[in-house]
DNA sequence: GAAAAATTGTACTGTTCGGTTAAATTGATT
DNA sequence: AATCAATTTAACCGAACAGTACAATTTTTC
């Protein structure tokens, strides 16, 4: 504690890289590109001013950079979901689920997309990287829907495209607006059971959106015996 | 053209307000409140920057009263709608239809709201006003949803706040990421045809969450007879 | 171990930007 | 027509802010 290296410095650029990413990750998720401060971002990093130019160029370099790693971060996160191992009807809930808590838990996630979309996509156009990552995230829920499709289980003539835009929508509009909406409509579907009841709406909106035929008493507690 | 009333000027305050705020609006919601330029508001306008300041007194002052007249516009406009005349589930119909598009038509106003929810609010929470528009809303759908209810069409057990929250959610969310959505996923939801296409879904998806029976074949050109 | 390249700290700069000063013009009041 | 408050103009100001100059220190190369 008392002796840090005094006067002596040590070279470690990654690890500054990863510094003021960090920093500035929590910056412009806060203010936006244009309110972010470099100055308040230097600050609260460990090491310089000079240094956030140095590796990022401008501070449009350290936007992209920063909305590139957030991207990154989130799709990597979604590799988790293994959901060929469950049928259909379950797998889909999973992807819901999933798709509302983790949108939830990634609050300086939204905030960088809602940034970009003030920015009409004028950074993001720019990454190849990042249209890369989302891919995947479309092939995802197309495989799934044609498991559940071939099943019998969901009905035809949906576009998997849209399944997806609409469980993200659901999931990133309850996070991205619920300070407008929370204050307009009352907190209460923003606390934790709040959260807890929406989160179950949306399940049920989606499954009664791609299921073949509408889910069967939900009411009660355990499972309905259906035909065992 | 040639002489406007040269070195004379004619005092309308209302007018130079509104003048104003007609800039501030369009500068507001596209760079929102850190990005707005005041300079910029000032020279597209017919009077001068001091002006601005002796009206609204300074930025933050401004951009409440841009963020006021938004949300009352937006408001009013929804009272057009006249669903008491409709049986609930076309009148249901209508009211996505009419969100979706509302939503889609007034690009300031959800830019604005985007600004506000990366301010968590606080602009808005300063004004009453605003509160009380939107009390109305939520009036509306609990209204639609009773008769429906009571009419044995629309299922029993859900909550006017979150059907409310499901419209608004995804008629603002089509609008709001569009950019970045289509720049991963592309374009062609976006476009006339996909934008027609993307409304039906979300009525689809709203009228399969409401209805206590799942909706018979839409499929085909004109209406299924029933049973006259 | 000397030279070259990469990395970091300190101090500074030019400009942009929100806001103001002070005075002039206008309309209402008497 | 003199007076006064409301409204408008043009020029100006100080602080905040993105970005830089320049030297110093560390690491790599040969």
């Amino acid at each position: 504690m008392a002796e840090q290296q005094r006067n002596k410095w040590k070279q470690d650029p990654e690890a500054v890289r990863a510094d003021i990413l960090r920093v500035a990750t929590d910056e412009f998720a806060r203010a936006g590109l244009a309110g972010a401060r470099m100055d308040e971002i230097a600050a609260r990093t460990r090491t310089s001013k000079r240094m956030i130019y140095y590796y990022f160029g401008d501070k449009e370099g350290l936007y992209r950079a920063v909305l590139e790693q957030a991207y990154r971060g989130m799709r990597l996160g979604e590799q988790e979901l293994a959901l060929d191992s469950l049928p259909p009807e379950k797998a889909l809930r999973a992807l819901v689920i999933y798709s509302f808590d983790h949108h939830w838990e990634n609050g300086d996630f939204i905030r960088l997309v809602m940034t970009e979309n003030m920015h009409e996509g004028a950074y993001m156009e720019m990454s190849d990287e990042i249209r890369a990552l989302n891919a995947s995230a479309i092939d995802r829920v197309r495989q799934l829907y044609d498991r559940g499709r071939a099943g019998g289980v969901f009905r035809d003539g949906i576009d998997p495209l849209k399944l997806h835009w609409l469980i993200s929508g659901l999931s990133f509009f309850y996070r991205s607006n619920s300070a407008t909406f929370g204050l307009l409509f009352g907190q209460e579907l923003f606390d934790e059971a709040g959260r807890e009841a929406v989160r179950q709406e949306v399940v049920e909106a989606v499954m009664r959106y791609v299921l073949a035929r509408s889910p069967g008493a939900e009411r009660g507690a355990g499972e309905a015996p259906s035909s065992h």
